[in-house]
RNA sequence: CGGGGCGUAGCGUAGUGGCUAGCGCGCCUGCUUUGGGAGCAGGAGACCGGAGGUUCGAAUCCUCUCGCCCCGACCA
């Protein structure tokens, strides 16, 4: 039984100055964390309770798919991660440190070789596979700017595992064990989610889905149609490319427009000079970026602006992406800023990227590469070539669903989770091999899945608190009842611990506030802002024979009789 | 890394050149109080983030530096 008096408390009436998001505040406020350094965080008693209860439901979880724990060092040599070259890529997000002899070793931000190494050290048939092994470790990334408190920690612990299968038949098999593991882990977590397919970014890989929890504090945008259940990572949002009958467009024609460097001032022009009609939606925007030093344009309708991020996930291979800037149009005279077009693309050493949107046989008013001069009917595969179509431009509510064509939400939510296919790049890298059937060596396919563990003590608490506090699932809550004793004689204090244990007695967890020296005020208070789901007091009605049972979600408040009140309270949380 | 904001007691804050750095919460002692962050009285707690400078005098002005928060860039 937690009991108050003694416990290693100390709740704040005030919001913390550099806390701004709920969760953040919250827990702070509610003595569950305290900051040590930017992104870095202590958990105390009740902090550490909670953790530790979505920790258990995580592992559980995994047991029960069958997947074996295991336990590896955070602090880690360079060669692995040399050999798969992530000590370079991985930048200055990669903490690193030197021993006393100038030896390199990191923190481990992901452990993707320890584990390919691992399976590598044991096994080497076939007949071992598949495998899947896992643990919950503290993780280490020098972010650029940690943020939101528990939500993107420097330090932060996440539960990663890894498949290890033969075929790409078996790797699909076990992101699948994964995939309905993690549904499991979630829904018990009492998250709120969607599985929104994602992009494999730098780990490589083809299949990826993320688990999102919808909340407005989330950094990830994610798009989801809600007729046919169609979600997805903006940035990973298709759009369908609808062919266009083009042939009864009018021949291409240049026209004068000076003056017009931007899309609203063209449209201004054209209408004008055309009696009206035109919207930025007519025009085709030709954004210029270096792409690892090459030239491209990035086509998008006028009225969107193209999406950095989507460009960038969309562009296969590209590491290095930025616009076009002042001096770069300067060295190349033929591209005139303001009067842009793809006319000339080929011509002009362009590689054209088109969004979807300007599908084949689309026409539309652009720049003819020529100062204050316009093109009109200028068609996609008449009047130009597209090289490549990517999903660019940016994603707006209201779209269509590439499936059904229903208009999409756009909404903010907190990644809580990410399964990946990753295939054989590590296996490749690390040479993680087994003999088949055949006697021949084959190298292993693997997956990798992650849930952020302390991340989901944020992500629940975004979900759930209210305005006066937290407000956790039983299972996740510090105690499931929380037992506020009041009153200055003894009576309500011993009535209120005997209540307790008898709770406990059933299998329930209790916090006790049986603090003398607070006001009745205070402990109400206090109550509420530690969130545990069911608060019971006693004290007045104790005159009646009765205690108060207060459900923390709803507010509900009822008198029970003391002498069935373990019961009933109990029956509650049931 | 760019832009913005902020560092004064455990927490929240006032104090823009001049007495001993003020207040609220919290903490300690005593008395009172006990169903919605109690009252009275007394008390402890601050090298004003750090270094250097200007000045008779610096929390306050200047320079540098460290740290924190927010937006963006970045990020399995």
């Amino acid at each position: 039984m937690l009991r108050m008096s003694t416990l290693f408390l100390r709740t704040l009436r005030d919001d913390p100055a550099d806390a701004e998001v709920a969760s953040h505040r919250l827990l702070v406020r509610a003595g569950y964390i305290r900051r040590i350094a930017a992104g870095v965080y202590s958990w105390l008693p009740l902090g550490y309770i909670t953790f530790r209860n979505i920790e258990r439901i995580v592992r559980e979880e995994m047991d029960a798919a069958g997947f074996q724990e295991v336990h590896f060092p955070a602090l880690l040599p360079r060669e692995p991660y040399e050999a798969t070259n992530r000590w370079n890529e991985y930048g200055p997000d990669l903490f690193r440190l030197q021993d006393r002899k100038g030896g390199d070793y990191l923190l481990g931000p992901t452990h993707e070789e320890m584990f390919t190494l691992m399976v590598k050290g044991e096994y080497s048939s076939y007949k071992d596979l598949p495998l899947a092994l896992y643990q919950i470790q503290t993780k280490y990334r020098d972010e650029t700017r940690p943020r939101s408190g528990i939500i993107r920690g420097r330090e932060f612990v996440m539960k990663d595992s890894y498949s290890f299968d033969l075929t790409d038949e078996g790797l699909i098999e076990s992101y699948n064990k994964h995939r309905a593991a993690y549904i499991k882990t979630f829904d018990r977590l009492g998250l709120k989610y969607n599985i929104v397919k994602a992009v494999a970014g730098a780990m490589g890989g083809s299949g990826s889905e993320e688990f999102l929890a919808p909340c407005e504090t989330g950094e990830d945008t994610y798009v989801l149609c809600e007729k046919c259940g169609y979600a997805a990572n903006v940035e990973a949002m298709r759009t369908a490319v609808l062919p266009v009958d083009s042939s009864k467009v009018a021949p291409l024609q240049e026209v004068d427009t000076p003056n017009t460097p931007t899309i609203d001032s063209l449209v201004a022009v054209l209408n004008e000079r055309f009696g009206g009609g035109y919207t930025g939606a007519n025009t085709l925007k030709n954004v210029l970026l270096i792409a690892d030093g090459e030239i491209i344009s990035v086509l998008v309708p006028g009225d969107r602006e193209v999406d950095l991020k989507r460009l960038q996930a969309n562009l296969e291979g590209v590491q290095e992406l930025r616009l076009f800037e002042d001096a770069d149009f300067a060295k190349n005279p033929g591209l005139v800023k303001g009067y842009v077009g793809p006319q000339d693309a080929q011509k002009l050493g362009v590689t054209v990227y088109a969004d979807p949107r300007i599908g084949p046989g689309t026409s539309w008013v652009t720049g003819a590469n020529k100062k204050d001069c316009h093109a009109l009917n200028v068609v996609n595969g008449r009047d130009f070539e597209v090289t490549n179509y990517v999903d660019a431009a940016e994603v707006i509510k209201g779209d269509a669903c590439p499936t059904c064509s229903s208009p999409i939400i756009i909404d903010r939510a907190i990644e809580i989770g990410h399964i990946f296919q990753l295939g054989r790049k590590y296996a490749q890298a690390l040479d993680l091999t087994v003999l088949d059937s055949d006697g021949k060596s084959r190298v292993v396919t693997m997956g990798s899945y992650g849930i952020g563990v302390s991340r989901a003590v944020a992500a629940i608490a975004e979900q759930t608190h209210d305005e006066i506090g937290l407000c956790w699932p039983a299972e996740i809550a510090p105690a499931h009842v929380h037992i506020v004793a009041t009153g200055k004689e003894d009576n309500p204090f011993n009535v209120a611990l005997a209540l307790g244990e008898e709770i406990e007695k059933l299998g329930k967890t209790v916090m006790l506030d049986d603090r003398r020296d607070a006001s009745p005020g205070v402990k109400f208070k206090d109550a509420e802002l530690i969130g545990n789901p069911i608060i019971v007091v006693v004290g007045k009605s104790l005159a009646d024979g009765n205690v108060e049972v207060r459900v923390r979600a709803t507010g509900d408040r009822t008198e029970v009789a003391l002498d069935v009140a373990a019961g009933a309270i109990v029956a509650l949380l049931s």
